[in-house]
DNA sequence: TTAAGTTAGTGCAACGATATAGTAAATCGT
DNA sequence: ACGATTTACTATATCGTTGCACTAACTTAA
């Protein structure tokens, strides 16, 4: 690897001026001169050190991206999109670390992160508490959050990109009573997160408006700390058998996500119950395999690249200008209808779940939103 | 942030003596002075700077992981176990990029590695030609690809660890055969690849030992390029459409990869044809996802943990003894029966897909390998 | 003519760690 | 009791940049 004084010696001047062409400093000198450093730093192929650079001036081109597991498509997918425009818009590389949604790991990841010298983190993080993030917000840190509002009354450092969560799951829930549903289920996976939350009172808030002949129900998976998001769907798909089971089973469920919404379809068809005609499901995401499935899950869409690129921009402009506060980014999110709902017709059909073959009915994918 | 000096001080040491408890020499002190050290270290909350250790020392504990896309949830599955393992394992972090299989994207991201003082690299690349990666070998660094033999007859700096894909492709296109199929075909993504050109290579070797009644082709899905690998589920829709139209249609087909195969059974179920019944499907790769699909996808499963971790251990390995020459790792993979591929009872059945709604067979989905 | 200003650079002390060479004190062998 | 060895440290130069302070040469103004 070439260095500075390899190219002030090849264009005869000094490291100093050489520096300056690097900072854009080129006022400060003849053109020809300049061009005599440019030459010289495109012949001996000369990168500056980071490492260098970032001992002497604090920072370095390199944003953090804190994920709970990129083996769950919907941050592998967030995670390109991050990676891709902090590349592309600003030049800046990303640190990737899997949290599992472990605190201990999340708080590991931000001291490397400091070690490293990188001053702007992205998390995806949907822990309730986020107060290891706020101290390391004081020390310096910027940090944007995905998915999360700020908590009231609080005083934060935090940046937040989210959806109105509440609004999409209240959304979707209308759609599932508007198409005559009168049981129904939230399904989440254990372990309360600040979305969650704000999608259940959605969901509760629409149930709650369609008057006392709606009966709700929140239901809650296996724990998943353990193996980070990949078996959420595995969940789901346990979780179906369980509610497959009770006679007062729902008829329309709305799933906290697209994975989970997945996993619930694959359990019915397990237990031989049909989706959608024995039970009406809604996904939440709007990942591309939503359209996939058989049948194609009907989902709240996520404006994703929009959160995302948007998170990169508030990273980088607070880098740039620290004293700003921090702002709280609210997007909403779209209802794709596709052909895991069906319209409830009749009052439940008694023990159709133990018709082993169902009858299946099959559409035209509806290509909206692909 | 407090630096070595603020420790030593605190400590009543020198700099040097806190550098010698850093690098793990506390052989050259007292256990009292250890303790002192260790104690200031732990009330300051002191990280050593990356940055100087590395302007210093010439090493960073970081590894570059080099993807097509992280939107492809083979991809993000293998990115997570990389830097799981990674950071668990060696304590090292990782630095992602996503080349969307761009030969520019790969090398750019190569020379900030370099930048950045990152010496060892992951690579999933996939483009036959890897010049580019040799050449940075020669610089110094170490690289592990994935997914690609060694160029035959080339004195290679990369180690390799693959998969058997010959062998693969050979298992999956017999078991088709076995089920009595005779006409079919290998749905690829346009773009050739070693990989590709390994499966292809097995396919046509068990179509071949097979004898003259057995028939196969192989099929290009569209252009991916741009998009990265999200939308090759989008290439196998479109194939299916194509394919459908063919009045010597094949009954089985053997895809590229999972995603390709979940996005052929989505395109043939848009135009009416049901999958396994009109046609047989077995995909590539053992994504979770394949275990959830209607019906279930018979497909080949990759030991990807097992290889990420490899890849992990060889970079390691290398890098701290450079002297020892470029291996190549070949995992092998294992079929998954599950309810993709029916028997072909009769000589395929003319015109069938003319049948808008077809019977579906509902059954408990294998579990094995999940 | 000369003080002041501009242009086009350069010199040098950092940034925060490391590691080699050095040293002072304690222990040892004979 | 003496040099030799061992123990337990420390002093210092260095890694590759940066950016302020500096200067030398030239231009301008009165």
């Amino acid at each position: 690897m070439s260095k500075i004084q390899d190219v002030a010696r090849h264009a005869g001047v000094s490291p100093s001026t050489v520096s300056n062409v690097l900072n854009g400093r080129v006022d400060r000198m003849k053109k020809e001169t300049l061009g005599r450093v440019e030459a010289a730093i495109s012949l001996l192929n000369f990168r500056p050190s980071t490492s260098a650079r970032q001992l002497k001036t604090g920072h370095t081109p390199l944003l953090g991206l804190l994920v709970p597991s990129l083996a769950n498509p919907m941050y592998g997918f967030i995670a390109r999109e991050v990676e891709t425009f902090a590349q592309e818009r600003y030049g800046y590389r990303v640190l990737i670390g899997n949290t599992y949604r472990d605190r201990d790991k999340e708080a590991a990841f931000f001291g490397d992160l400091m070690a490293h010298g990188v001053r702007g983190v992205i998390i995806i993080s949907s822990l309730v508490d986020e107060q290891h993030f706020e101290s390391a917000g004081k020390r310096g840190m910027v940090i944007v959050s995905y998915d999360r509002r700020a908590t009231p009354d609080v005083i934060s450092q935090i940046d937040h990109v989210t959806v109105n969560n509440f609004e999409a799951a209240r959304m979707a829930t209308a759609h599932l009573i508007e198409s005559g549903h009168r049981r129904l289920v939230f399904a989440t996976a254990s372990g309360m997160t600040m979305s969650r939350h704000d999608k259940i009172a959605g969901f509760l808030a629409a149930v709650q408006s369609a008057g006392p002949s709606v009966t709700a129900q929140v239901l809650d998976g296996d724990q998943l700390l353990e193996y980070g998001d990949s078996v959420m769907s595995e969940s789901g798909r346990a979780l179906a058998s369980r509610i497959a089971v009770d006679p007062q089973r729902p008829t329309a469920i709305l799933a906290v996500n697209d994975l989970m919404a997945l996993g619930l379809m694959a359990g019915f068809r397990d237990v031989g119950l049909n989706v959608p005609n024995d039970v009406s499901i809604i996904g939440m995401d709007g990942l591309f395999l939503s359209a996939l499935s058989n049948p194609a899950l009907t989902t709240v869409q996520l404006p994703v690249v929009e959160m995302a690129q948007a998170m990169v921009e508030r990273v980088m402009s607070r880098l740039r200008d620290t004293a700003t506060e921090a702002t709280e980014q609210v997007f909403s999110a779209t209802l794709i209808k596709r052909e895991s709902v069906a319209p409830l017709l009749q009052p439940a059909v008694k023990n159709s779940y133990e018709t082993k073959v169902a009858p299946m009915k099959l559409r035209k994918a509806n290509a909206v939103g692909e």
